[in-house]
DNA sequence: GAGTGGTCTAGACCACCCG
DNA sequence: GGGTGGTCTAGACCACTCG
């Protein structure tokens, strides 16, 4: 039998394509309760199993964060849960410490072409350039140079930065409503050059991890790309392959 | 309300539990399909949906792969599909490049107290030490370290490895019934040694990523440890974060 | 056509959280 | 106690694969 239907998609797909829609919108901000599942099965008239598929796998991607007894919520970089989420590094035998981060400049600047492609922008736009130190322990680590498309940072400078006590991505969801979904790093081994070297305090040419990532909003749309030099004694990147 | 049942465990992951035990025992084997999902709710008296979430979190894992209209199957490295699922380097330019491995040497040693320790095994236990280096397009860009606890790998030897043209998991499946399901990397850069320059064909000092792998099958268990020495330049290790 | 996994439903009940 | 997510069931039907 041929397929009855070649471009059959489940029910439970077209209610999270709704539900993408809903959060992408805003019509439900980052740390509030989505409705609940039975109220939205009556709201997509579905069962109360579909929706719950739908969400199940919101909930797989981080994009929404279940919790029994008490409601469905919209995830956020703003909370203990998620507040490094997105960082591997961690010290080979405490790894528990935690970083802080010193914002050192902010500048606009035009992309160059290679940033431009990447961030899926025109070379003629301009970006943010930021860039920042990240210590452990009161030890320099990491150094990040972040590029960020002008047009959706509107207002970013470097004092309302420094001022933000918490993350970055919970800076920019709070203030500029862009919020990081996921990213693709791309990881090298390089030399630190005179710059890198001094920002970190070492001697030129020591290794250093050099991560590359793209930040990407709903929709997959890039909304950021950072480069950033790892110092890598006694911390190693973590990763878990399955 | 106090919760009736302190020790609460789900129906299907007492029934995930079953299944995991039967796939360790082997009762099923690699690339074969595991009974029908209405066979599994007869066997363990249970509905065929309860079955079914128990699966879902094993094909999630990839110890399990569901195939629509004709089964589910145990998972296997020796199959085009997770032929290379734990190789993260990819060329920048063309990342469909594939490698091509050569053993260089196995030795039977005794296990250093370090590596014991990861390996969760004795000091005093023997283990093999495989050498070996993986070419893209005929460069070498990997030269890899790897420990395996002797006792399970008996009569491996370097003729056998060199005769095998499939994976090393694929290799160690087959031969030893050593399935990995999981691994945790760290990673780090470093400065070539003299050694490691010599094999992959660059001068000592070039940073290269040192990727440091546990890799484990059922129950956790470490079966396998190695060091590899990535050469990064138009190649990278690639990530996704969520 | 028979068998398998995939979807969808309706309903019951449980564990958990909060006021 | 009432609401939320989490589990479990039984049954119907759909999409896909294979002989």
């Amino acid at each position: 039998m041929q397929p009855v239907n070649p471009t059959f998609s489940p029910l439970y797909q077209q209610i999270k394509g709704l539900l993408l829609k809903s959060l992408q919108d805003g019509e439900w901000k980052p740390g509030e309760p989505i409705p609940s599942e039975t109220e939205l099965a009556v709201r997509y008239g579905v069962s109360q199993g579909t929706v719950r598929k739908a969400i199940d796998e919101l909930a797989a991607e981080n994009l929404v964060d279940r919790k029994q007894g008490r409601g469905t919520f919209v995830a956020t970089h703003n909370e203990a849960k998620s507040e490094y989420r997105f960082l591997r590094l961690a010290a080979d035998e405490e790894p528990g410490v935690k970083p802080k981060s010193t914002y050192l400049s902010v500048e606009r600047v035009r992309a160059s072409s290679q940033i431009a492609k990447l961030l899926d922008i025109k070379p003629s736009d301009s970006v943010f350039v930021v860039k920042r130190v990240m210590r452990f322990d009161t030890v320099p680590r990491i150094f990040d140079e972040i590029w960020l498309p002008a047009s959706q940072y509107k207002g970013l400078t470097l004092e309302r930065l420094q001022q933000w006590n918490s993350t970055l991505y919970g800076f920019l969801e709070s203030n500029f409503n862009v919020r990081m979904l996921r990213a693709k790093e791309h990881i090298k081994a390089v030399s630190a050059q005179a710059e890198h070297a001094t920002i970190l305090q070492v001697e030129t040419g020591t290794p250093l991890l050099l991560v590359e990532r793209l930040s990407m909003t709903y929709a997959d749309k890039p909304v950021e790309l950072r480069r950033g030099w790892y110092l890598t004694d006694r911390f190693s990147y973590r990763n878990e392959l399955y």
